[in-house]
DNA sequence: TCTGGGGTCCTAGGACCC
DNA sequence: TCTGGGGTCCTAGGACCC
């Protein structure tokens, strides 16, 4: 075991825009054109009888949903990641829009992961588009394996990525988004006051739209000014833990080690409706897609060998105010219809009185089923009678 | 025309136990 | 006759991330 005090290369690799370059992949006379991915009433691409292709426009695009990724034509205009669709399409009339396609994002996920781990080994998940690895032990010099990770990527699936190698996770993150698309950044400990410092406090993984709100109502902008706010200040204003841990940060420090693999801690499904629901008028309907919640949600857990002690429901308002309620059961439980009386129960809980934007449900207190020694229930309604 | 879906982690209060 | 101090589990909400 290594002491953390010794000096590590960490990387991180972020793949480029990854779904709208996904789906570039299949649509190159695309290339060079604003493109979004995301949206619930997508068409696909239509072949017109010449054999070119017909896309959605972004300005003809009605009803709910968000941008999950945006192509830099698209960014320049204003379109962002998470951004509401009907507000994009003002600012972007003219931008093609694409429907997800989540089955090819993860192959292309599993390639890149693949080619990565045959070059280094030790590699943390950080969701579908992105890792840390750890090159602590590797011979060749940080330039070399940044170009030859690229280029193992590059073979595997035709995508770029950005990477950034420094000492830690912290730097590494923030580097990696320096020289975005297709880029390196490669920093050691001496470089945070000429390359951090200059940056705003949000580029700091952790600090969100809240705690740089914050921030910015003291008068801390940049990184550097963080870094020479008294600890104390911090700590008066964010507590003991955080206001700390924005002081370590803001000087680069960050000793997380890497986690190489890991449990699922929570499985959820969720839903929002086209339009806000009636509790009474819309009773069947919201029936009905708590059910396929639920069953989805069992489908879930049996694919991936789990079982739940603790069933939670989720639900906003139209009003966007959300509530969740759970119950924590005396044994596990995957079957679908049990999931549903659990959930239900939860329901029974919660104030009705206003229209209804989403459901969800979730369960936690996860038991692996292939783990022997765990008392799961596989049982027939007497548990909520 | 606001604001997806799937996650993790933290906090804080109350129950309950020793 | 007036009330400690842990520890753990459960629940609800919220910040944050991809």
């Amino acid at each position: 075991m290594r002491a953390t005090s010794h000096s590590r290369r960490i990387a991180h690799l972020d793949m480029d825009a990854f779904f709208a370059s996904v789906e570039l992949l299949s649509y190159p006379e695309l290339r060079g054109r604003p493109v979004v991915v995301g949206g619930r009433n997508v068409d696909a691409p239509l072949m017109r009888a010449d054999g070119s292709r017909q896309f959605a426009r972004l300005g003809d695009y009605v009803g709910r949903g968000v941008i999950t990724t945006s192509t830099y034509e698209a960014r320049a205009l204003g379109v962002f990641s998470a951004m509401g669709l009907m507000r994009s399409a003002k600012l972007a009339p003219d931008a093609v829009i694409l429907p997800a396609n989540f089955d090819a994002y993860r192959e292309k996920s599993r390639q890149f992961k693949e080619a990565v781990a045959a070059i280094a080994p030790n590699i943390e998940n950080r969701g579908i588009d992105e890792i840390y690895i750890d090159l602590t032990d590797m011979e060749e010099d940080s330039h070399t394996l940044a170009q030859r990770l690229k280029q193992a990527v590059f073979d595997a699936t035709g995508l770029t990525c950005s990477i950034g190698i420094t000492p830690n996770k912290l730097l590494s993150k923030i580097g990696s988004d320096l020289n975005k698309p297709n880029g390196v950044t490669i920093l050691a400990l001496d470089d945070v006051k000429t390359r951090i410092w200059p940056l705003a406090t949000k580029k700091i993984n952790g600090i969100g739209p809240k705690a740089y709100e914050k921030l910015t109502g003291l008068g801390i902008h940049t990184i550097g000014e963080l870094a020479n706010t008294p600890p104390a200040l911090l700590v008066q204003h964010f507590g003991i833990s955080n206001g700390e841990w924005l002081s370590r940060v803001a000087h680069g420090i960050d000793e997380r080690p890497m986690v190489l693999a890991s449990e699922p801690k929570s499985i959820s499904r969720e839903s929002t409706f086209e339009k806000d629901l009636h509790v009474r008028h819309d009773r069947a309907e919201l029936s009905d897609i708590f059910t396929a919640l639920c069953m989805r949600l069992a489908d879930d857990l049996k694919r991936k060998g789990y079982a739940s002690k603790t069933i939670g429901l989720k639900l906003r308002y139209a009003d966007f105010r959300s509530v969740t309620r759970d119950v924590t059961l005396p044994v596990a439980i995957f079957d679908g219809a049990d999931i549903r009386k659990a959930a239900g129960a939860c329901l029974k809980r919660v104030a009705l009185t206003q229209k209804i934007r989403l459901l969800g449900v979730r369960a936690s207190g996860l038991v692996s089923l292939s783990e022997p020694g765990q008392e799961v229930a596989v049982l027939q309604g007497d548990l909520f009678n």
